[in-house]
DNA sequence: CATAAAAATGAATAACCATTCATTTGGTTG
DNA sequence: CAACCAAATGAATGGTTATTCATTTTTATG
């Protein structure tokens, strides 16, 4: 799947600059989920990546311009993913529903590491304004989008008491509240089951279309 | 409301070691909602607290131990609030989850800086043993209760497919995902507009008892 | 009021950590 | 292959910060 990997001996000198920025991003995200944010180093980033000390000042200048790459690179990543289902002309719009459901909650998305960094950097959001601004564009985008395909299946169906806006805010903070409790409750909640409570809340919307898993 | 201020002029010596504890904690969240959590120093808080270095030493030994005091604080007061609500014998089960969700969302509970503190804290619990231990007590306890509640609601009416532990996580998770929302877009979504999209799940699983306000 | 005990102070200390830059290494070009 | 250039190194630097503890201030006691 990726590209670049962490470990020194894949890491010719001749690495394109964008590749090796890469690398050391990937290596902050894992030393973000091991050790958190506040104790993260740069000591233990370039040893994560298994380079030398000055590397990372090298491609980004400082510390803090690295943490908000990282952030950037989670972002694009997550919005990329969706909006290649938000715009295949092949799919229908509950399709599209469906194949965000099953985005949101699949392997490479809710990886542990990346949750922590997620929340690791939400937890900082309020004395960031430049973190803040990061996530503010990502999460408009994102309810614009979903907003639309929720209105467009409402008259797909006996919905007429359907509110789209409302269903997006509800559905949207649902699914934060389940990465949370896939975070901090690992052992208690896996990927499925929390699909399925979201997909159990999209039943209630959209009974005609979409089926509660653990109804019986 | 709060017996403590976080105001120098406010602790004569005596004040009991109780107490003291206290406003170096407040003085905490203040310090964490403004700097976040990685840049929050002993200087910041004990400035902030109006006293001296050495004083947060002298009461919690170390500054890991004030944050996990810190976190057990927010932690004590949530709980005990649902409690009150929970053990109080003149609320029927309809009043009881209604009071939870009033209090979820009262200006107490979702001050933006106690919200700020719980985020910083869930952002580090992979890496903080001790953080997670903490939180796991009170998500359980929490749950148990909501979901007792809501299988009492559920013969209350005719809601023979409801599962209350489902329905318990649904909503607890949507509740958390609002709490995100009011700390990381506080000019779009409002304390009453959060506890609406709440409502709104309510009523889709009891609606004989819970009205969708925003319907119509 | 004198004395003892407790609480608080804050300058000094030691550990930590981001950043710098003179030097080395590796790749490229003619 | 020689000369050059870009990339990477890591020891040294300087700033920051948690912690300590000798001293001061306040309260309690008889």
């Amino acid at each position: 799947m990726e590209s670049v990997n962490t470990k020194a001996n894949d890491t010719p000198r001749a690495m394109p600059k964008q590749a090796r920025r890469k690398q050391l991003i990937q290596a902050t995200i894992k030393c973000i989920a091991k050790k958190g944010l506040s104790s993260t180093t740069m000591a233990d980033v370039t040893q994560q990546a298994g380079l030398s000390m000055g590397i990372v000042n090298l491609h980004f200048q400082s510390k803090e311009k690295l943490l908000i790459e990282t952030l950037r690179y989670i972002s694009d990543e997550y919005t990329d993913g969706l909006n290649k289902i938000f715009n295949d002309k092949s799919l229908s719009t509950e399709q599209k529903i469906l194949a965000h459901i099953n985005f949101d909650f699949s392997r490479a998305i809710i990886d542990r590491n990346k949750l922590a960094v997620w929340f690791a950097f939400w937890g900082e959001t309020k004395s960031r304004p430049t973190y803040l601004s990061i996530c503010a564009s990502y999460i408009n985008e994102i309810a614009n989008n979903l907003t639309h395909l929720f209105a467009l299946l409402k008259h797909q169906g006996d919905y007429s008491n359907v509110n789209p806006e409302l269903v997006c805010t509800c559905y949207t903070a649902l699914c934060d509240g389940l990465w949370l409790d896939l975070l901090i409750t690992p052992k208690g909640m896996k990927p499925a089951q929390a699909q399925a409570v979201a997909m159990h809340y999209l039943a209630t919307q959209f009974p005609e279309h979409f089926q509660n898993e653990t109804e019986h």
